[in-house]
DNA sequence: AAAAACAATGTAATCGGTTACATTGATGCA
DNA sequence: TGCATCAATGTAACCGATTACATTGTTTTT
């Protein structure tokens, strides 16, 4: 019941008779302890299972080799996907994550972004909610010098440095994939735009329209949550539209999901009635029958990005305040739920 | 670019005259502090934006009010959702979570058990990888009297509490169905019988066939890593089978799916032909069609259970060493993929 | 051979809290 | 009035590292 006593420091100069300052230079590896000492005490601590305490370094060096991560939620594949790249990176370079998800409120973003200022991260990677309207929980981070980096739901700020895609284009060529298969009535599907990924998609998915002289119509354009029973109601509301859509881009496959199956089950065919096309390169893409046509963007790489940035820049490596803005690629994946024309056999 | 100086108890007595000691002691709203005192600190402490130095209180109190969670991805649904029931709870306790994954490797696995120790977590939430044999790196924890509760894919270890489902009776419910529904050659796909999910579902899935007096064939057990390409290759091996089974019960949805894709390709009517029963209640068993009948478990409430168990403990509200095991409820949901026999209409 | 240079190690202050024990002043009671 | 009691606060040791600066002994230089 009782603790054992940790070893410290301490213990060990005094088995070897000598300082604690060289106990604690020969464990980090520094060159002017000589190798017989530093072998001793490396011996020693292995035996006697020391183990270093990360509190006494971190109150002493006021820093915590911890990094703070805020993402909207872990269960979608996507964001998964960005921790598991962030995770690897962070590991690697001796960090610590902390990881908590807003729930896409922004409430729990701010109670969150206290959490993590009070734990004294070295350093932030968010992915803002959808309702976050105002960045203001986060200024506690600048005026600290504490370095803060948003990656995929980003926000425009002079501080901050910002990794994602380009969503214009993509949802231009998204779009422009639509058209190409003579689709001329085609639905955009998205959410509130606050966020940069939304604002951008229904920028491209416009940009799109215009270029091939077709109009921009509001009744096209459903906001809502973008789950997949948002995309349920979204299937009743297209079948009120007359006349009928020929297409439907959603802002993210989950909800293309959940309209694709209701607007089956309501008689239409896919893509022969209306062809569909989501956002993301979700596993539920090649469930789905048919496949869904999606865009593919690559989220393991744009944690590690993220992750090594932020390492960089707080190891004095590189500095962030350089580089603004970090661009991956992305690219369109066609598969069966948008292909009215049959150009190539499969 | 330099750190604004960080305001501590020592700045708050000064200005205040008193001791740090009276500061401290406010701080924690410690009845023997007057109130009159403790608002003067109050008041001051947000005017002059203190903030709270973790560090310095886990290095005198060696706690750190830190949990670990160890799980083996983080990228599927189930997982996603016990570990916001974690969140939750820990949250709400002033805990603050490590999390990271294991990918399924016994290696990582060690690795990650490794950074936790170091970590001085107070306590660790651990869900197995598939291919852990011995769970000897876990011994440190235990002898350093640090609780260590498992859930889901646990182990039976004298020193640690398990918080999972009845998987045998499940299992057991799930073949009962199938054999209910006519079905007489079923095939059972599942991962390696070193993990207790798999075990027990092995066992629930052979006692339903004994106590319908069905014969246990080797031939229709196969072992894969559950993953949906794995269901892929699995519906190839299936198709070799002669006879050809009349049903399927996986023992997880995303492997069934694949399995049902790939056996619709190749012409098989599901559940005409090859009846489904999978195991989760993952979203995608609502995508797939026929949609998959599939065993739900309560993931949200297996992490609040977990995580409220390890913190009682902490806390010395109620010893662990008491509580073996906790069971939570878990059921059947019937849906197309397994109803060869019509019975309700929907 | 004395001085300078250097390699190896030691001393002691510091980080910011917690808390056992000590002190102070006010109140209660005989 | 004098002593016990108690509420409120203070003093100082402690947690375990880091590191600037000091010290020691050895080698190189002239």
């Amino acid at each position: 019941m009782t603790k054992p006593k940790e070893v410290t420091i301490y213990d060990l100069a005094r088995k070897l008779n000598v300082s604690i300052a060289t106990v604690s230079r020969a464990l980090k590896d520094d060159p002017v302890v000589s190798k017989k000492t530093k072998k001793k005490i490396f011996d020693l601590a292995e035996e006697m299972g020391y183990r270093y305490n990360h509190f006494a370094r971190n109150l002493r060096e006021q820093r915590t080799y911890t990094i703070g991560v805020i993402v909207p939620r872990l269960n979608s594949y996507f964001m998964s996907t960005v921790i598991a790249g962030i995770e690897s990176v962070a590991n690697n370079e001796g960090y610590t994550l902390i990881i908590s998800q807003s729930s896409e409120t922004a409430g729990k973003e701010i109670t969150n972004a206290k959490t993590m200022f009070n734990n004294r991260v070295d350093g932030m990677l968010v992915s803002l909610a959808y309702d976050t309207d105002d960045i203001s929980h986060f200024d506690q981070f600048i005026k600290k010098n504490i370095p803060l980096i948003f990656f995929d739901r980003v926000t425009d700020h002079p501080e901050c440095t910002s990794v994602l895609i380009d969503n214009r284009k993509s949802a231009y060529e998204a779009t422009s994939h639509l058209i190409a298969q003579g689709c001329r009535h085609i639905v955009h599907i998205t959410a509130t735009p606050k966020r940069n990924v939304y604002i951008d998609r229904l920028a491209g998915y416009k940009q799109a329209l215009a270029d091939h002289q077709l109009p921009f119509d509001e009744k096209y354009l459903l906001i809502n949550n973008l789950s997949q029973e948002a995309g349920v109601q979204a299937a009743a509301t297209i079948l009120q539209m007359n006349p009928l859509p020929d297409a439907v881009f959603a802002a993210n496959d989950n909800c293309a999901v959940g309209c694709m199956m209701a607007l089956k089950k309501a008689g239409i065919r896919i893509p022969a009635d209306i062809a569909f096309v989501g956002f993301n390169n979700d596993p539920v893409s090649t469930v789905i029958e048919p496949n869904l046509t999606t865009i593919n963007y690559p989220g393991y790489k744009m944690g590690e990005m993220a992750a090594a940035s932020l390492i960089n820049h707080l190891n004095g490596v590189n500095s962030i305040d350089a580089t603004n803005t970090i661009l991956l690629r992305s690219e369109l994946i066609i598969r069966a739920s948008s292909q009215k024309i049959i150009s190539d056999s499969e």
